[in-house]
DNA sequence: CGCAACTTTGCAATCACTGCAAACACGCAC
DNA sequence: GTGCGTGTTTGCAGTGATTGCAAAGTTGCG
């Protein structure tokens, strides 16, 4: 699955401990004065580089924050990709799968997430750079239940049920608009993976209503 | 339904006109040159009003492309907010309601819906901006529709269905990812219409599989 | 006319983001 | 270990969005 990497080269080493630097340093300044407050100027002077050099690693602030994202979405496509019988496994099914080894494999961490969900809640910038990273998944289960289904890749249907299925998401945390509820543990648990699970059988279960001249 | 505004004060008339001729020179200049190669000092010159005069009336350049939007939403939940029995009538109902008069008040405009659609496609910001509106409908609707459930506000449920009644809204435009299928007549029509409608009342139909124990 | 309230404007400043070319560092071969 | 090709970092300059502030211009109304 996952490519040898035999290239510890100097270089690559290097790299890799600039963008955690980056990283890190973001994130802190995020934590201590606020996102909006927090210029990239700041950023880089923390990480000790110039200011030029964060946007060889990351296009935005925001960016930041997401960092894994890319390579989350690259995964989530590349089990698209793979050939299904759709009678039998459908693009939920993929969907659902991928969640599993996702957040198996990136167990989130507490701080982070309850940094990411604060600025979420308070900056717009951020809100809207999840949404356009959500509006990939849905875009790619979009075109892939369609696939399924046997529909015109516009169709209402299909988008449809993509849109549900990725809003599922979006419930893994839960909703305290405010910045109440410190005690519900925030990052996923077993139980809350449980009910998105659930949640996107029954939508699937659903699907058989949605062929072509159903 | 519509207050009376007995105000046709020289003041108020005179920001309409000024509001409207940042409106249309923006749009003119969007159209002819794109919407990033378009500065807001163009768009002020062009409308005759101070680069600062154009803070007065548009946060940015994005919000100039939905200067309707505003009053759209408010109407939505003006409509949410009129007390229903939810075996009755659902959100969904309230949105199928709002989106028949809403186009029917206003019949969208060939040109304008074409170079909007085109803008969407081009310029990402322009993405983001529409995706935040729907995201305010879509919350708005969670809300409601858990309501009318009886569920948890932040339930995984209420939030899927609302996903999906929000993105129906979405199908309203053909998604000719590339600039192609200039042929197929954009505006919705009568029929497009329809199959939304369709669509909102199948989803309605399953909500009841939704109830709290079901 | 003349004041109070509202609008428009100019100005200065901050900050994200980009292109460009010089200075640097690494990897590899000789 | 020297030297070159390639990839990285940096400084610099410039564009453009966006905001606060205070001065100047308008309108509403007595």
């Amino acid at each position: 699955m996952t490519a040898v990497e035999p290239d510890p080269g100097l270089r690559e080493r290097k790299k890799r401990r600039t963008r955690e630097a980056i990283e890190s340093a973001a994130m802190r300044l995020f934590d201590e004065r606020g996102f909006a407050a927090t210029t990239i100027a700041e950023i880089a002077t923390a990480a000790d580089v110039s200011p030029r050099t964060f946007f060889g690693y990351f296009p935005s602030k925001e960016a930041v924050l997401y960092g894994e994202s890319g390579e989350a979405f690259a995964a989530f496509e590349r089990d698209l990709a793979v050939p299904r019988d759709p009678g039998v496994t459908t693009a939920i099914d993929v969907l659902r799968g991928w969640i599993h080894t996702w957040f198996t494999e990136h167990p989130p961490q507490l701080e982070r997430e309850r940094l990411l969900h604060r600025l979420k809640a308070t900056e717009p910038s951020v809100a809207a750079y999840e949404r356009q990273l959500m509006a990939r998944f849905e875009d790619a289960m979009t075109a892939a239940l369609a696939a399924d289904l046997g529909l015109d890749p516009g169709d209402v249907r299909a988008r449809m049920v993509a849109a549900a299925a990725v809003a599922s998401l979006r419930a893994l945390e839960p909703l305290d608009a405010d910045g109440c509820s410190p005690a519900k543990q925030h990052p996923p648990d077993a139980e809350a993976l449980a009910v998105l699970d659930d949640a996107l059988l029954f939508l699937n279960s659903g699907l058989a209503a949605l062929l072509p001249r159903a």
